[in-house]
DNA sequence: TGTTAGCACTCAACAGAGGTGAGTGCTAAA
DNA sequence: TTTAGCACTCACCTCTGTTGAGTGCTAACA
């Protein structure tokens, strides 16, 4: 149905959204006939309009106000009409110079990452950590805090460090420490948490039998150290600059866009449903079906690292967001991190 | 000169701001003589209001409004007027069920501080991490990340994390860097990062006689990890409960807030200040000197465990912010955290 | 002398009226 | 099929008057 529309409606609704994404006003059908050289006249512009409405594609906010487009007319917009250039050598240059990757901690790359997506953008930059648990283990190391807690420190293969509480037997020594933790080095190099995982349960199960004690408790101490849910980081940046968009310009609105983005939960949630899929991806205002993130849209893209550890980075902003300058920007730096991270382990 | 206030004055004076600070709205003479008992009608009422005006206390919008506090009215209430009572021990008890710092990580437990102070109070929750100069030595870890870059990872006696990528000799074989880091964790134990620095700069200069290969490289591994800043752990909570206070309900006063906290320098700056002083501290509106933090009020304490490593929390809020309920809040709250941060160590 | 009633005055806030202009839908002519 | 013309709509602005909470001043009172 959507599809139906002849050459001169998609000229007409493409002309509309994009008036409407550089003025976030309603767009009228004398400025469309006269900033366009269709050779049509207001009346013949507003003909087609009314049947671009009555697609659902437009609609007037009231009786006397041009169009707008609707997320339906965004969506037929981004799948039919917009061309997503590549950029050109020298702007992949220039992005590629707004990095500065140089020794950097996987924290701060992320970090760095965000700002430059966010500045480039002027929308709210994004970037989600590869899941500790598509990590690579690269090693453990044990130190005691107390009697009966240890702090175990994971390194991945990336140099994501990570590391958490546990409780522990009081009674093991500081050398059974270190023989533990280079046990268990030796043997879970190379796995990502996944396997470490499944092995540690496989083992677990054998071993009752040998009853090896060092390597029992090697495995539970690990286990209990790699089992539990690590949360996700996420990193926001450039949120004060949404409320610089008009349609996040009420009280209201604000409040409801600042507490999406301290609850960090309603937008991990959001680009976790981007994970499996490869490429930019669109997703348009409702589609999130989070009400604190209505009149938004996200583009993401999915990075990697050949060990397979898989993070999202990612533009926020209002739903008439300037997608053909956005995409190529995420899906280059989309890249471009995939390949720091794999210069970290392939230099080694 | 402000103390020059007699009694009736005082107490004018001290229902005005409570008025205000229950109502954010300006306080008439009207209100005053029938609210409180002071037997005295609504012209004694204003004649005293003149005065308290003429002094810089309170300031009235327009000529036909009521009045409100000035700033220095605020301080004079804060100085004077406020009586800060404990929390009983009912009090204390619910406060301390409200943390939950069992298995937690340093960043856990700042950031469920944070949390807490901001869910009580019902405005923002500051907590800015110990300094990462003022800890103590625990344990130094080398790991390589690639040909020439190394993660270092330093946990302090606290159980704090730190890490970040230098770069060091490519020559250096994995175990020259185990011997590195056995002979630094003998070396350091107990010291803290200030006299970490001072110690290395001291043995580099008697060691360039003795030229032990392995200390050269050990101390000079070292100050490259240690050297430079590493920027404070800021954790803020709560941010959308100051967008409910009306004195921030217009867009731009909102934008402006939502600045501050985004840029965490503005307030890491503001809680620096406070580092040096003992108990709760209270700075007031255009003290911060801080554009993006007027009409904002900043109620802190530190904490610290007995080996001085010190961090600040506190909360912050509109001026007219509830002094007496979120002062010994926040001061009940530091020492919580201060007895935590020992027991950590204590248990050892 | 301190307190209070009375009174004229001020001014933000609200509501209604009227004008303006950008935009529409419909109709009939080209 | 396109377009000119026209009546109509409605957000937005400005102007106006009303209301009410609050003030300062003054004169009378205890």
């Amino acid at each position: 149905m959507a599809d139906g529309l002849n050459e001169r409606s998609q000229n007409i609704l493409e002309a509309i959204v994009e008036d409407y994404i550089a003025s976030a006003e309603p767009v009228g059908s004398r400025a469309i006939s006269r900033k366009h050289d269709f050779h049509l006249s207001p009346a013949s512009v507003r003909n087609v309009m009314a049947d671009l409405e009555e697609m659902g594609l437009l609609c007037s906010p009231h009786t006397s106000s041009g169009r707008i487009p609707t997320e339906k007319g965004f969506q037929y917009y981004i799948d039919t009409l917009l061309d997503v250039r590549d950029l050109n050598r020298n702007e992949k240059q220039n992005l590629r110079n707004s990095y500065r990757f140089q020794n950097m901690r996987m924290e701060d790359i992320m970090q760095e990452v965000g700002r430059v997506l966010s500045g480039l953008s002027q929308y709210t930059g994004l970037v989600m950590a590869p899941k500790f648990i598509s990590t690579v283990f690269r090693q453990i190391d044990f130190i005691r805090l107390s009697q009966g807690q240890l702090l175990m420190i994971y390194v991945s293969e990336t140099g994501l460090v990570q590391n958490k509480v546990i409780e522990a037997d009081p009674s093991l020594t500081g050398s059974d420490l270190e023989r533990i933790s280079n046990y268990l080095n030796s043997e879970l190099n190379g796995l990502s948490i996944q396997e470490v995982r499944t092995k540690l349960n496989r083992e677990l199960q054998e071993d009752r039998i040998h009853y090896d004690k060092l390597k029992k408790q090697a495995f539970n101490l690990s286990c209990a150290a790699l089992q539990g849910e690590i949360e996700d980081q996420l990193y926001v940046s450039g949120a004060s600059l949404m409320l610089e968009q008009p349609e996040f310009s009420t009280p209201e609105q604000m409040k409801r866009l600042v507490h999406a983005f301290e609850s960090k939960k309603i937008l991990i949630e959001l680009l976790d449903r981007g994970q499996s899929a490869r490429g930019v991806q669109i997703f348009i205002g409702s589609e999130s079906s989070q009400v604190d993130l209505e009149g938004c849209s996200l583009i993401t893209s999915n990075f990697s690292n050949q060990k397979g550890a898989i993070g999202t980075l990612g533009v926020i902003g209002p739903v008439r967001m300037n997608y053909s300058q956005v995409v190529p920007i995420v899906d280059f730096t989309a890249q471009l991190v995939s390949r720091v991270l794999d210069l970290e382990i392939e230099k080694n």
